[in-house]
DNA sequence: ATTCAATTCCTTGTATACAAAACAGTTGAC
DNA sequence: GTCAACTGTTTTGTATACAAGGAATTGAAT
């Protein structure tokens, strides 16, 4: 009944990663981390491939695979990224979404505004998680939400900590009814401008990053 | 001075199965591949596992790993994602091209305009990437770009062929010169509206896209 | 003391051996 | 005749052994 392992070291190496619990280019040392699963290098090794070929750890040959910490400028990019990702989904959800549909995110939208009225920023996140899941679903684009899905499974500890940027969950609670409203509306470039700008790095946030980066120095 | 092999067999086995050199749900036999390419199973299971990554194969465990052939839904799907990449591209280019990169994307059109007077698909099409990758350098979004050239490498198959739909590659100029026009004057949705249209299987694109996979069966 | 070179050790990359699970073919019972 | 269980084969998953290329250390020479 052992269900493979490789999968679990798979997903438990990329959330060892995803957390930090390696140093800045740490090498991921093959035989020390055989040692740490209990199984030889080569379940490993093919962990260790695939996690390359997601972006999260990069190879070089002959001398090991190192993790990659995005900096700064890649951080943006990729927030950027994710940003542009958002608004597509947000264009297509406008032209397709449902009146269920609708009802369903307006209630997680009320979810969120209870977390923020009992300053609970963890639920807050959990809602707030849901209220673009649901917009993926909306948007009927399997290929498009993976990617976006993949993005934000990445920039999780990222975003995350722009939670306890103060008034952020008041402005994001604004920027969700924008969101709300033109979707309804069946308004494409409304919903893709509302989303781009709920999740752009700018201003504050971008200072806030900063900083945050350098505290994890 | 032997290069990795590992690599050259990654890319390999991508061109081969981009290229259908395997059939529909194939199994990829490791025993028959390592013959191939005159390597042990190791070297060719390390990059299996990448490519199910990537999403080219599938990985069902101790069955093997499958070739994944999209079906016309999922092609449209990823058509779809293709688009909304390069509409965001688009956006971003909009906002930050440079006169030079105006002019210089000027140059790559009149090329393709210069291949469609002389009838000649294939130089368009080369001239065609060209364009499009000038919108990635203008848009200087590294995350976004790589996504984009993934997927579009993924695409190129299906994308080349439509080319040879009547009166397409008219078409497309037009279209070449609504993205040229949005560029140039800082607009950014009229420049993602316009890759948009571009690239997205619609009207009759669709009816040969779905004839061009009863014919590949 | 510093620098450069050679040797040694360590790590990755590859091959092979082994274990275990799925598949196919056969045999047997109903 | 059909279905099920068993057995043999094939193939994946894992471990280990070996090869080869870096990195580090030691030693000598300037």
């Amino acid at each position: 009944m052992e269900v493979l392992r490789a999968n679990h070291i798979l997903e438990d190496l990329e959330q060892m990663i995803v957390t930090g619990q390696f140093a800045n280019g740490e090498r991921l040392d093959e035989i020390r981390l055989a040692e740490h699963f209990g199984v030889s290098r080569t379940p490993i090794r093919e962990a260790l491939h695939r996690l390359g070929m997601s972006g999260l750890v990069e190879h070089r040959p002959r001398r090991g695979v190192f993790v990659i910490e995005p900096g700064a400028f890649e951080l943006v990019q990729m927030f950027e990224a994710m940003a542009e990702l958002e608004a597509s989904c947000g264009h297509l959800a406008a032209k397709r979404i449902s009146e269920p549909q609708i009802a369903a995110l307006r209630a997680t939208d009320a979810l969120c505004r209870a977390a923020l009225a009992a300053n609970d920023p963890d639920e807050y996140y959990t809602h707030n998680e849901k209220f673009h899941q649901q917009i993926y679903d909306a948007a009927q684009s399997s290929y498009l939400e993976d990617l976006a899905k993949k993005l934000q499974k990445r920039l999780k500890p990222y975003r995350r900590m722009q939670l306890h940027l103060r008034g952020r969950l008041e402005q994001s609670m604004i920027e969700h009814g924008e969101i709300l409203l033109a979707l309804s509306q069946g308004d494409s470039a409304g919903a893709a401008d509302a989303l781009r700008g709920h999740v752009v790095v700018q201003g504050e946030k971008f200072h806030h990053l900063l900083n945050h980066l350098k505290a994890t120095r």
